[in-house]
DNA sequence: GTAATCAGTTACCTTTTGGTAACCAGTTAC
DNA sequence: GTAACTGGTTACCAAAAGGTAACTGATTAC
């Protein structure tokens, strides 16, 4: 039996791996998402996620800074304060979002047959 | 200051979570490729994906045929032997993958300014 | 002085995830 | 009998991710 070639299929791999590890994990979304709306500030992107702590915000906007997804500016006024402004190359993710929130509604009907249910903490 | 609406964004990632668990992870895409590429049997998917382990190629088989990516038959043969074989739905991944590879593709251009490393363990 | 706000950091603990290796039952080949 | 294959399960560890809460240093208001 001839041996099977996926090697082409794994290199395309790698980008996929990146961008999962750019926006996947618990909160990522959730943070950016919350800047992209406006909240601007460390206290005020901390308390518009609820169950977020400290310091995970603190190592998920590092990492979104890393990745280019976020600019942080220190704005030397008197309480000192940290701004927190969307890039447009984050703007870009909206394309991926909406494919993945796409797949996931139809995934749901697939799975249990009919849409999400609302929930009462999230939807309006 | 008026309080921010995010209500609706945050309904919309509900399915974007599904979708992330259902590919995230570390294994579960290579093993879809794997069968998508005509491995069926248990033993030849392990083979197929160095470093994967009996245990964890287990659990993740369990996860994907819950989500109907694959369908798991038990043929009774003498050495009993089991079939995984891809679903219609998994193929509906495509898209979302092909998505995920382009914006990744992009994003390393935007942070390292070149175009990904061949990498001699995967590419021809 | 006391308390509260800003933006975090640090230490400690728990939960989840992943890895290693042994093992089981059944069958085949030697 | 012995070894090797099939498809897994189990117990035990190690590493990573995530949570809790205390604390820093600076400033502002009382």
């Amino acid at each position: 039996m001839k041996k099977k070639e996926h090697k082409e299929c794994m290199s395309a791999l790698l980008p996929v791996r990146d961008t999962l590890d750019v926006i996947g994990g618990k909160w990522k979304l959730l943070i950016l998402i919350s800047i992209w709306e406006g909240n601007k500030h460390f206290r005020e992107i901390e308390r518009s996620i609820p169950k977020l702590s400290t310091k995970v915000l603190s190592k998920e906007l590092k990492d979104m800074e890393e990745n280019q997804l976020i600019i942080r500016t220190v704005l030397n006024g008197f309480p000192v304060r940290t701004e927190y402004t969307p890039t447009e190359h984050s703007k870009t993710l909206g394309k991926v979002i909406l494919e993945l929130q796409n797949w996931g509604v139809n995934h749901r009907k697939k799975i249990f047959g009919v849409m999400p249910e609302k929930d009462s903490s999230f939807s309006a």
